[in-house]
DNA sequence: CAGCTTGATGGCACTTGGTGTCATCATCGT
DNA sequence: ACGATGATGACACCAAGTGCCATCAAGCTG
């Protein structure tokens, strides 16, 4: 029930997410133990593995929603769009999540820059992203190996305008971005 | 001198890579240890860590030399060729170095394969050589993002093509299956 | 030749990430 | 009232990785 005290705190798993968030960002990630964040959170070093698989991986288990978006999204598309517009479309879709958490987002990208270990993590996320992505587009009855690069392609569209959405001095929204982006995919790779 | 008697079996990182080599194949990355490594080596654990960072680098501390061979291939293309040109030639470089050691690669890639772990340093080392071949675009004269955009097309296509190739039934060339797959993304993101 | 320096290696202790296993104990359903 | 459930703590343990010093042959120097 609501009213009665709870036998634990609530929210471990948002408690050890915030607790990780300052240490990584204070101290770096490598100067920070598994221990000192659950011992911030009021939990302990095993609770700690039961909520996240291993150190990084408190960073990023949001990805997953990330992906069910962008899925969605690609889905979503008017049968007749191309390929192409289909992904760009999801990608609209993504700027506008990633707009309501800009502060968030910043600080998580701060850290992950300052981390290869992080970086490792947020590349096999991106490439699991472009993986999804590829799948939905075959269920569009694109072929191989059209929505892998197509997938692949837009991820990169993406990454891209979201470095530059990031640690840009001058706050530029998102959107505009990936579309400037995209358009320079355009143009690189017209034959 | 040459005649005498070495102190010491010489080649230890050879041996340290053939025996992780081994070891990872038959046994799998998460069941070898690096103790184990070192020993089939005649070595220890601390001289494994001496040669190579982590348990993992042994099987990419070779991706500096193809970074080096993109970037001299990218700055060799004709002053003309057009920016992902200049990529498709290093790209053709790159698949005569791989057509000469395709037993290794797959040999390699299959152990990669298995394991997220590798996964995820493969990925960071493909995203470094995208790196290095938009800086040797930006030494041409190509700006940004498009610098980065071409970089990072041309290695998706390479790496859709090493997978086809690797594990394919029946062999086919690396060579044409890399216009293959480049030809894949100039039509797919012709507006 | 004697002694000094160099460089690859071994040995060892130590920290930390990560896991297996069992104990604890408030809550919930019967 | 009682047993099942589920989140947590406690503890031992393994393996990755590092710092530090010892060792000892090869080569250099006087």
């Amino acid at each position: 029930m609501l009213w009665r005290m709870a036998r634990w705190q609530p929210d471990a798993r948002g408690r050890l997410e915030q607790a990780a968030l300052t240490l990584y960002g204070d101290r770096g990630f490598d100067n920070t133990t598994v221990a000192e964040i659950a011992e911030r959170a009021g939990l302990t070093k095993r609770t700690f593995f039961r909520y996240f698989a291993d150190k990084r991986e408190v960073l990023f288990w949001g990805a997953q929603a990330l992906e069910e978006l962008f899925v969605t999204a690609v889905a979503a598309a008017p049968e007749s769009a191309a390929p192409l517009d289909a992904v760009a479309a999801a990608l609209d879709a993504a700027a506008t999540m990633f707009e309501e958490r800009r502060e968030f987002a910043a600080r998580r990208q701060q850290i992950i820059a300052a981390t290869p270990e992080l970086q490792e993590r947020e590349l096999i996320k991106l490439a699991s992203l472009a993986g999804a992505v590829a799948a939905a587009l075959r269920r569009r009855g694109v072929g191989d190996p059209a929505a892998i690069l197509t997938a692949e392609a837009g991820i990169t569209v993406f990454r891209v305008a979201f470095e530059r959405w990031v640690d840009r001095a001058n706050r530029q929204d998102l959107q505009p971005l990936i579309h400037e982006s995209l358009e320079e995919l355009r143009a690189v790779t017209a034959a």
